[in-house]
DNA sequence: AAAAAATCCGAGTAATATACTCTGATATAA
DNA sequence: TTATATCAGAGTATATTACTCGGATTTTTT
């Protein structure tokens, strides 16, 4: 997401070349872009000369975003995970460290939504 | 270590006591005490009538000890683990992603760090 | 002294998740 | 027509992790 943001002004990017550039294998990069699609984070151009283009500009599109689609609900623990309210633990009531992992997990999407891909490639609002 | 905690004026409690009440299975409970005391968490009185007692009053135990005592180091990814400087990737310099990582687990690490078991007994400084 | 109740310790196992690959189909540009 | 891409689902293989087992040691109780 970081090399298509950085080539957000130019055409379509493709697999093969970010596979290139980030020693990823494009046939576990390309699994990667399908997910992105299907959450429409990026768009995807078939055929030759194609590839892949942020849906949105750089600065539109979240950490957390990419995170989820391609993580699934970022939390410490499977019981506060979104979406999953109640059917891991039938101690949810008397738990008394269910708190901790829900303000963690709080904190955590607090962050990641809150660093945009073009914080990343300009390097702001990261390391001070 | 929170039953530890609510039991902290009376004697060791026993492996047996708390996995009864915390439906884990006494086996599995041993490994986890024996990290504990090995970071000097807990103290333990061998022979019958022994257990394990907190080393430390609750307030001055925290969340984030423990965590990283049983979990290892709190990091959202390898390469920013404590201990693993530089040996897990070889592109940790022109790496722009490195940066997320890193303000990630700094605030994963002060939100544990901030919650002590007196914390969580009384169930203040969690959720408001 | 013997038995019971507990921690100590090192291995071993089994299920699961995840990173990654394979094969083929479809779409588009040259 | 050919080359270059994405699309798609299924499969594999490794590593982690939750959990168990067997036996040794220490202390209290009988
Ligand atoms: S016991 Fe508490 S922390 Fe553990 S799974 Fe259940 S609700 Fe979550
Ligand atoms: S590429 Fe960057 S984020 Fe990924 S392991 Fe290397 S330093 Fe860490």
């Amino acid at each position: 997401m970081v090399v298509l943001a950085l080539n957000y002004r130019e055409g379509p990017t493709s697999i093969r070349e970010i596979a290139g550039k980030e020693n990823i294998s494009p046939q576990y990069l390309e699994q990667i872009f399908l997910d992105l699609r299907r959450a429409e984070l990026v768009n995807s151009v078939r055929g030759a000369k194609g590839g892949y283009k942020l849906a949105r500009p750089p600065s539109e599109i979240n950490i957390g975003d990419v995170v989820r689609t391609l993580e699934g609900p970022i939390a410490p623990m499977e019981c506060v995970a979104e979406g999953s309210e109640g059917d891991c633990c039938e101690r949810t009531q008397e738990c008394l460290t269910r708190g901790v992992w829900e303000k963690l997990r709080d904190r955590m999407n607090e962050v990641l939504d809150d660093i945009s891909l073009e914080d990343m490639i300009s390097s702001r609002n990261i390391n001070p």
